[in-house]
Order: C-alpha cells, then structure tokens, then sequence
DNA sequence: TTTGACTGGTTGCGCAAGCAAGCTTTCGAT
DNA sequence: ATCGAAAGCTTGCTTGCGCAACCAGTCAAA
C-alpha cells in the first residue's frame, strides 16, 4: 500500500480485455440460455455443482462457496428451485443447524436437458473465435488468475 | 446449431477458470474500491470513458456503447453522476433528442483522485499474481476473446 | 404541410444480488 | 448444568440493472 507503479501498455490491454469480458460474457451468455431453457446462469451453476458432488447434495454454505454467491442468495436460490422440483432441501441430521440441497432426478433431467444449449452457447461465445493453441497457452494463465482471485477474500492484502 | 462437440479437459478448465474470473473479480475490485473512493465500478468506466473522449464529452447513446450498460441503465447512472456534479448534461444543439453527457472540472478531479486506489486494486488483484510472460501470452487471446464478443450482439448466431 | 416511420432518451416495473439483523442450534468454558 | 459465543441459515430492506412501454424530436414522402 504505497508503490503506485502505472500499467504498461501490454498491462493495460490485458486489463481492458478482462473487463469487457467480465461484464459482457456472462449477459451474452444467459440472453440466450435463460430463453432456451428456463435455466439463469446462476441456477445453472447451483445444479451443475449439485450434479457433482457425491450423492447429488452439498450443504448450503458449501453451495454458497463453489458458486461464489452470498448466503443470502444462495438461500433465496435454493427455495426457488426446490418450488420448481429441480431441488430439494433436507435438514441435516448430525448438525440441526445445517441443511442440505440435494439434486431431484427432475433436476438431473433438466440439467441434462439444459447441457446442449449451455455447450452450444459456450462454443458460439467463446471457443469458436479461439485457436487450440490460444486455449494452451492462455489456459494455465486464466487458472492462476482465477487460483489467486479464490484465494484472496480471506482479508488478503498485506 | 446441430453440431454439439463436447469441451475437452482444458477447454473445460480454461472454461471453469473464465466463469470463476467473470463472477469474482467485479466484486472483488469493488469491495475495495467503492468504499475508499465513494464510486461504483460502474461510475468508474463511465468516468474514465468520458475522460477518454473530445472535449470530454460524449452522447448518451455512445457512452452506453463503451460502457456496455443498456441505454436505460446509462440514463440512470448520468443522471445520479449529475447529482453529484461529477457529470453535466447538455441537450445536443443539432439533434434535439439526443444529449451530451460532460466531464466537469470536479468530476476529473474525483477521477483523478480514484485512480491511485483504482490502480491499487488492479495490481494487487491481477498483475501480482502473474508475470510478465504471462501477460504477454494471455494478452492478445483476450483481447481477440473481448473483440469477438463485442462484435457478436448484432443478431450474431449460425 | 401533414403524416407516418424512426431515433434518442426516460420512466414503470420486476428480478437478481448483497448487507445487516434475526433465529435456532451447537459448542466450549466454567 | 448453565451460559455465552459462534455457526448456519433466513428474512427485511436497498441497490443495480434490464425490458418494455412511452414521449419527443427528426426526417421523408405524399
């Protein structure tokens, strides 16, 4: 806290790319997914996240950490999709505090049914304006960034 | 539409890593930021892009381009920042729909006085946990990834 | 010149999301 | 055994944002 070095050129290109995708990415991608199957982005991460951990249930809180959304939220989520069949909520038994949200076989259903759409969307926004070797080289790069962006909450700085 | 090819693993990681980053580092950035200069991520850009333009002053509509924000959004927005006497709106003289959004003299200042803190954020975010290499080898596949997007809205799809 | 289509912007409304305060259950210390 | 702290959600309220409907000003054609 007290060295202001400026960004380079390079610095500075790099981080207007990342805004502009950060902010435009996921809007062209639920404008099209959430007309083609009911499913926002966000519902769609709960399910997928759901879809991979064991036994199809995650606590609450852990839901609320792999989908990097607030408690509040995640709570709201939760209810809204367990209204709609796709989730259900059990309390949990060795914590009464605790609950868990368990995947619905119509929740799996949905999510498998949703997958074409995501992939197809995910091709067109993405991977079809990028070459295998761009992947190869930017990949390990975007996975630092996001490693330290996830580990940074915890009152980082220093 | 028809042809649904499966991501292979480092699509997929470079995937995970791109949605990770679009959900994370907003927030990020404007945890910090907002509190320590009184101006949301968004008062931000649209700050800097009228910094950025002629005579420091630009048309609505435009400014809604560069920002990435719906037309109603930017409307909001310029009218809060006009509030604050950040902004100054001025009916255009040849078009008597449109108008112009203007930098004013307190509104450079407040930019001018964010900026540090702003740079601050980005660094430690961003460029501290990655090399020069990495920003040389990442850079230009974002800045391909960001120019697709911004090129895809009109109807794009096929 | 009048009328109809269009463009630039604003407003009403609804949804997504977070913060702060609350409630219940658990756990640790006395 | 009790009591205070902390964990795990949930709920009330506010804000950010977009869509659709709307108003006003422009422009072209009849």
């Amino acid at each position: 806290m007290g060295e202001p070095v400026a960004l380079d050129e390079e610095e500075a290109a790099f981080w207007r790319s990342l805004i502009r995708i950060t902010t435009v990415l996921p809007r062209a991608l639920e404008d099209h997914f959430l007309p083609e199957t009911g499913l926002t982005n966000t519902d769609y991460g709960v399910l997928v996240a759901l879809s991979e951990a064991p036994e199809r249930l995650l606590r609450i809180s852990a839901l609320a950490a792999t989908t990097a959304l607030s408690l509040s939220r995640i709570s709201r989520v939760v209810d809204d999709l367990t209204r709609r069949g796709l989730v259900e909520k059990r309390k949990c038994a060795e914590d009464g505090r605790a609950s868990n949200a368990v995947l619905t076989e119509a929740g799996l259903a949905r999510l498998e049914a949703a997958f074409p759409s995501h992939l197809a969307r995910v091709r067109a926004s993405v991977f079809d304006h990028l070459g295998t070797e761009d992947i190869r080289t930017a990949g390990p790069v975007l996975a630092r960034l996001a490693a330290a962006l996830d580990a940074a909450p915890p009152t980082d700085d220093c």
